[in-house]
DNA sequence: TAGTGGTCTAGACCACCAT
DNA sequence: TGGTGGTCTAGACCACTAT
């Protein structure tokens, strides 16, 4: 039990924090405001600088304002413009489109997208990885493939989201998938489909979780701002899985859409 | 660009922090394990209590460690042991076991299950519901249903999930979904299917993001972990949506699990 | 009761941003 | 250059947990 369930008064810095956040809510203080200086809001509350502090410091957590070195402390605009969903997969819509997912997704949003292909290894596959593609023990060889997503505005670019693709050595040996950023026309799909692999069922497994260190500086995140995980597995016409990839991505500009027949599980 | 960008050396708050988040990343402490108390760390490294604290609120906000008050600061076990699929709405699960998905999944996991409805009222739906349900504008009415899960290892009882149905009044009415906490065989979609509306897709609209300070607190929220955001939408036999359901559930707890067909969407 | 984290004070200097 | 947030010090007292 805290302090508040017992009727007891919250410390300063809470209650400094409450006022504040409920003044985000009730829409005084507007998306892209600044808040007062941590100097001003310490001598109005009658406190040390540490404690107004302390009091922006839980609104950062929550992820309702920004804190801008130099600047001052926003209110944290909520955008979430972009929304992936399972039919970026589809056939029919990367013949009609022209397009892979990702870039149909920000042309739609009036975005500018870009991929950055940043690494191309074989390695032995993870464990997690191994499992969901049913490598024979003995053959853990894959193909990983790290590629790096954006969206810009016009005048400033944002990185998006990290995808890392694996695929079964045996499937991309001799195809551009082992050694080239560049896949060609109609992009990673078509390829599996020339090596046999039509993609027909998607296994999406969905979590979230504040990002490491390593992921928080290389997307840029701000403060409160949590990753969306995706373990993505293809699995072919045959009941084949033949590419893992996981997505890791800003939980603050994308969400996903999944829209699935109810009836059609077989177990 | 940060200061550890210019290969300049961190300030050592987070040199503290670093170093102990290799350490958890090495093994060296377990997960359970204890950390140094503040003051041993401080006095360690040579700097004010402050200091080393800040350290550590580093890797809470990271959800790396909890930090447990009067007991010490503990290295963070992940589970994330529930998976919740797009099956929960399968009608052949649903006579198959005669369990609610929710109950079904605990099992698995050798866990007791507690739904606990804590209120039934009729509402006008709010906007982002109205739309799902295709709402006619006139009738805004909806029965909203606010459902609590639980999950116990005999033990201890933890909070998982928050499930808020939203009904609109004309199907509600005259049923137990309209003022029943107990729904009878079948549960929800059973009531549904008596109605004329049988479930044949569901879409799933999913982000993240840190909890609301109320979420918090009702979900006994450690700090450094995030929510999953999960609006679903019942579509019946005719293609219309009779009901929305917006789950936020703790993400260390749970996970989302989808397997679905690609080639089948129609746009 | 001893040790832990939670909060606070009243300063200080630094890094960054806008003017 | 003046104002902002970022970090730090060297204390202090309180609230909580375990023994």
């Amino acid at each position: 039990m805290t302090s508040e369930e017992r009727g007891e008064r919250p410390p300063p810095s809470r209650r400094i924090a409450d006022q504040l956040r409920a003044a985000i809510q009730d829409g005084d203080l507007r998306p892209g405001g600044r808040l007062p200086s941590e100097r001003e809001l310490a001598e109005a509350h009658g406190t040390a600088r540490n404690t107004a502090r302390e009091a922006i410091r839980i609104l950062a957590e929550e992820g309702l304002v920004d804190r801008r070195h130099g600047s001052g402390v926003f209110v944290r605009e909520r955008r979430r413009a972009l929304r992936f969903g399972a039919e970026r997969y589809s056939r029919r819509l990367r013949e009609k489109t022209g397009l892979s997912p990702y870039r149909a997704e920000l042309a739609k949003q009036g975005l500018l997208p870009r991929v950055d292909c940043v690494s191309i290894q074989r390695v032995v596959a993870p464990t997690e990885i191994a499992e969901r593609l049913r490598l024979p023990v003995g053959t853990p060889d894959v193909v990983r493939r790290e590629n790096w997503y954006y969206a810009s505005d016009g005048a400033s670019e944002h990185p998006v989201q990290v995808g890392v693709t694996y695929v079964p050595w045996p499937i991309a040996e001799g195809t551009p998938l082992a050694d080239s950023a560049n896949l060609g026309k109609g992009s990673l799909y078509a390829r599996f489909e020339e090596r046999g692999h039509r993609i027909t069922r998607s296994r999406e497994e969905v979590t979230a979780r504040m990002p490491s260190h390593e992921e928080a500086r290389g997307l840029n995140l701000p403060t409160g701002v949590p990753v969306l995980e995706v373990l993505h597995t293809g699995i072919d016409q045959a009941g084949h899985p033949f590419e893992v990839t996981r997505f890791v991505m800003r939980a603050d500009l994308a969400a996903l859409d999944y829209d699935m027949a109810v009836e059609e599980t077989d177990d």
